[in-house]
RNA sequence: GCCCGAGUGGCGGAACCGGUAUACGCGCACGACUUAAAAUCGUGUCUCGCAAGGGAUGUGGGUUCGAUUCCCACCUCGGGCACCA
């Protein structure tokens, strides 16, 4: 066998190492544990797709290399089984569910295996099979012990095509997210688990994990967390004694001096109660009632267009200004969200503004923008430097603003500079200088805590005196304001973010039009006004005292509703509950878990929504554990997020008869050092699992409070043209063709190196040869060097004309050295999952070996760096040259840095900018030299001649600028 | 509408704490080997220009000695959220 020939090789070294067992992971051991995770498929009857492949490629690389680091790395593999997919085949073909889902599983099984991926098989779950959903009916019976799995009447989606149950985040644009069809609004009881119990949990400890930031920001928008306020506001009557209070949520409540009006939504209860003294209640009972009919597509054409009515003769009163104010009804109140009850300050919010200006409300101004500077880190506050920056860009906007405004002072952020100085008077000076302000006094420091923010981790230690001031400058030259200069006085309605945007120096004036065009409304914080005894303040710090004012509460609200737990359907886990006409609801006693799911012939669901097993009367009709009596099974089905909510922690123990796992093995594995997974799992997914994770914290059956450590996302691999593969239009790459024709290392190798990692990328049936043409490169190296002699007669005569007829030698040393910054950069590369770099980098290396003299030790660690990528031709290759154990438990190779660097390097000639020339200088050489070797260069001296040189600049080892 | 992310050769993409734009791969062209083809190897491949020199990182501005990288506005594409007070 002299050529590559993967075929033979790769399955014969997958059988090899699933003998010897090779990625077993060890429930004790010497070595540090390493738990990395990939999402476990849904094994559809398709088969797998080329995307499962790049996810499972990058955890599979970073498992490997982690084991050669000397970790004892977990990485396990199983299937997410239940679900309407195999349920809709079910239906469709009359076949079992369990029977296709064992079908599906051994085609991807089959398929994983061939791809030689390092998963831990004999860890290997489903969560279909009873011994596994028995624990996820466990926790199940834990959250009701707990009170946190309830039944409650809801308004649910209804998909009148699947005859599912929705949860809310599986409605998109008021379909259902997987047939498409509009959904229906229905009344049923269901069961809902309490995860707003756990809102503030879930969005505060993601300060402790390292997720990707985009991925904590989902999360964070998911839960929606708003820190307000609660105010009661009194409904005056007629009659004294009956008035009615109604309490609303509120983020802004420094704004309630302009509330001129107050909205109830229409399915506040108050309204009902208010019926006899509202004389126009005709007309609002029709409102409610076209509120109700509504669908969310009717809702979303009307777009943001605000409709209300008004309850005449009901009047409330501003706790604030004891003023009378109207009360409404509309539909952008909603129920659902706070009390279901705002105050209105259209001055200061956007709908608000609208709904008044439609309806003629009063709109009353209570906060004044100020042109607080909101200095971003990229401003680099750190050195001298810093502050004349600062100042430079700000000082002219914020002079305009002194002028505009009339105000006599402002503020002003600054900070940091060098050790040793005194960082005030620096401040101050630089400010008097660059403003012609004289008259600047320091009104405040900012806390320690504050000035946090604006460090530079790794420059700390260089700056022993950091902090922020702010600056009060007296505007002690009062101008008469020009007519240009009032009209952009016009202007104090833009919020500061748009000021910031518009007003870039010298730009100013220019776009004045621009903002003129625009609404007047301000949703910013500024200074308060036509507030009583809080004019004047910042209206960030007077919103607690206001509170206190009028009696209010200060509360905090999410956005996350309560979990809707029960599905209509047969292909899920039974929730484990009897329903007794005398003992009402009961537990199934955790001694008779599992509640297994019987055979049925007929898997439609029923249309009055019932599930399927409703009709299976031998497996509904039980006695009631608790009194023998008659009763029933409960035949609502868990919902497909329930058993990947905790499947990570069944890897660690997954035969366990006794518990879910072992205590030993949790403390041992868990938390998952790193999870990889697809975008579309990272909000709800993850936040099941979130929550499950620390509801067993809470039990102490789990040692920590937090899943998963680390979470990283991988982009989609899309079809030719961009667009996303599907069957219909038949662009779907069957991987089992690629692992045939080109063989899994091939595969593995194109996926990593097709694009970044996080982006989607197109799949190419053209690019993947080079992959392939590189191994086979690295194959007839790899020969060479096992047998330098024999090799070139001993090949075919089609290699032996592709074999170069003379090798460079002697240059065994710059092989070397690019193998060492190959080793570095690959190591690099991994842990950031750079893996299309880390690739080519190989590339560039193996282009270069094939051309010069390799040693066999060199070659070796190569080998070693490749390995994970590509782990059967290294493995085989590893044997040919002599080594015994397998390539994938040896030690991963540290480069040397003194061969990194070269001695002698390129730098770049610039004149005013653009590169003319290039010198070869010495590493490090001094600027003097390197400015006589430019000045003595032909090119140089011909650009430069009769001109006068202004200025030199020199980056060390890079380049040399001359402006002329 | 709002919030993220991205726009670089024929194509996938590299470079981004501001410092030689187009690494690596695909494709294409020419050459070597071959009776021939495939495979392989070698050379070339942003663009205008004979050259000297210009011009190019979605568009237009700004900061800078120097911008794909930072700032502002706009355009296009992808993803998420959509009246959450």
């Amino acid at each position: 066998m002299k050529e590559y020939d993967h075929k033979k090789i790769e399955k014969k070294w997958q059988i090899l190492w699933e003998k010897k067992g090779i990625y077993h992971a060890q429930n004790k051991s010497k070595k540090k544990k390493y738990y990395s995770l990939i999402e476990f498929p849904y094994p559809s009857g398709d088969g797998m797709h080329v995307g499962h492949i790049r996810s499972n490629t990058a955890m599979d690389i970073i498992s490997r290399k982690r084991r050669m680091e000397g970790f004892n790395v977990l990485y396990p593999i199983g299937w997410d089984a239940f679900g309407l997919p195999t349920e809709n085949y079910a239906i469709k073909t009359g076949k079992q569910p369990a029977v296709i889902t064992k079908k599906n599983t051994d085609t991807f099984r089959r398929q994983l295996q061939s791809i030689g991926f390092s998963f831990d098989w004999s860890r290997e779950i489903n969560t279909t099979d009873p011994k596994y959903y028995k624990w996820t009916q466990w926790i199940f019976l834990q959250f009701l012990k707990k009170g946190l799995a309830y039944k409650a009447k809801m308004t649910i989606n209804w998909c009148p095509k699947d005859k599912i149950g929705l949860a809310n985040e599986e409605v998109i644009n008021g379909c259902c997210e997987r047939c498409g069809t509009t959904v229906e609004q229905r009344e049923k009881e269901q069961w809902m688990l309490a995860i707003t119990k756990y809102a503030d949990r879930l969005y505060e400890d993601l300060d402790d994990v390292d997720y990707l930031p985009q991925i904590k920001l989902g999360q964070r928008n998911w839960i929606g967390k708003s820190e307000g306020a609660e105010i009661e506001f009194k409904i005056s009557s007629p009659i004294p004694g009956m008035g009615e209070k109604v309490k609303v949520f509120t983020t802004r409540p420094d704004t309630i001096f302009g509330a001129t009006y107050l909205v109830l939504a229409p399915e506040h209860q108050l309204v009902q109660k208010l019926k006899s003294q509202i004389p126009n209640w005709k007309e609002v009972e029709k409102y409610i009632e076209e509120t109700k009919s509504k669908t969310e597509i009717d809702r979303k054409i009307e777009d943001k267009i605000k409709t209300g009515v008004e309850l005449k003769g009901i009047k409330a009163i501003n706790p604030a200004t004891k003023e009378e104010i109207s009360v409404w009804i509309a539909d952008y109140v909603l129920s659902t969200y706070g009390t279901g009850a705002i105050m209105a300050v259209p001055a200061h919010d956007e709908r608000d503004f609208a709904f008044a200006k439609k309806y003629n409300l009063e709109i009353k101004n209570v906060i004044e923008p100020i042109f607080v500077n909101n200095p971003k880190e990229d401003l680099h506050f750190v050195e001298r430097e810093a502050i004349h920056a600062i100042v430079k860009h700000w000082t002219e906007e914020k002079y305009l603003a002194l002028k505009w405004k009339k105000v006599d002072w402002l503020t002003f952020v600054t900070g940091g500079v060098e050790s040793g100085e005194n960082t005030k008077d620096a401040a101050i000076r630089e400010i008097q200088e660059e403003t012609g302000y004289q008259n600047i006094k320091l009104i405040k420091e900012l806390p320690r805590s504050h000035s946090k923010f604006y460090h530079e981790p790794k420059k700390e230690n260089r700056f022993a005196h950091f902090s922020n001031f702010y600056f009060q400058l007296i505007n002690d030259e009062q101008k008469e304001l020009s007519q240009e200069e009032k009209e952009i006085h016009e202007l104090r309605w833009m919020t500061i973010e748009d000021l910031e945007k518009e007003m870039t120096i010298g730009g100013a004036l220019r776009d004045l039009e621009n903002l003129q065009g625009k609404e007047k409304f301000y949703l910013g914080n500024g200074i308060v006004t036509n507030s009583g005894r809080f004019d004047g303040q910042d209206s960030e710090k007077a919103k607690k005292e206001i509170v206190k004012f009028v009696g209010g509460k200060i509360k905090t609200t999410f956005k996350l509703r309560d979990w809707i737990f029960s599905r209509q359907r047969y292909w899920g886990e039974p929730i484990p509950v009897i329903h007794c006409e005398d003992c009402g609801m009961v537990p199934v006693p955790e001694k008779d878990l599992p509640v297994e799911l019987p055979k049925v012939k007929n898997y439609q669901p029923t249309d009055s929504g019932e599930s399927p097993l409703a009709n299976i009367a031998k497996w509904v009709n039980v006695k009631c554990p608790k009194c023998k009596g008659k009763a029933n099974r409960e035949t609502d089905t868990m919902p497909n997020w329930a058993g990947s909510s905790w499947y990570y922690l069944r890897y660690t123990d997954p035969k366990n008869k006794k518990e879910f796992a072992n205590k030993k093995n949790l403390k041992y594995w868990t938390p998952v050092d790193w999870y990889n997974g697809g975008n579309e799992h990272t909000t709800l997914h993850l936040l099941y699992s979130r929550f499950w994770h620390k509801f067993l914290y809470d039990l102490k059956l789990v040692p920590t409070n937090e899943p998963y450590m680390k979470r990283t996302s991988h982009g989609m691999i899309l079809g030719g043209g961009g667009v996303k593969m599907s069957k219909s239009l038949g662009n779907v790459i069957n991987p089992d063709d690629i692992v045939k024709t080109y063989g899994a290392d091939t595969l593995r190798l194109y996926e990593m190196f097709m694009g970044p990692f996080n982006q989607s990328v197109a799949w190419s049936e053209e690019a993947i040869i080079g992959p392939r043409r590189f191994l086979e490169r690295v194959w007839k190296i790899g020969k060479q060097v096992a047998e330098p002699d024999t090799f070139t007669q001993s090949l075919g005569p089609s290699l032996r004309s592709a074999t170069p007829s003379q090798k460079h030698t002697g240059s065994a040393m710059s092989v070397s050295k690019l193998l060492n910054k190959t080793i570095k950069k690959v190591t690099e590369d991994i842990e950031e999952m750079r893996f299309n770099t880390a690739v080519s980098t190989m590339m560039i290396l193996v282009n270069e070996m094939d051309k010069n003299e390799v040693s066999i030790k060199d070659f070796k660690k190569f080998l070693q760096i490749l390995a994970p990528f590509a782990p059967h031709i290294t493995e085989e290759l590893w044997g040919v040259l002599g080594e015994k154990k397998t390539i994938h438990l040896s030690e991963w190779p540290k480069w040397d840095k003194n061969f990194i660097q070269d001695e002698e390097i390129k730098i770049a000639v610039q004149i005013n900018g653009k590169v003319k020339a290039e010198i070869m200088i010495l590493l490090d050489e001094d600027e003097e030299s390197i400015k006589k070797k430019v000045f003595a260069n032909e090119t140089v001296l011909k650009q430069i001649a009769g001109k006068e040189i202004k200025k030199v600049f020199y980056v060390k080892n890079r380049l040399l600028n001359i402006v002329l």
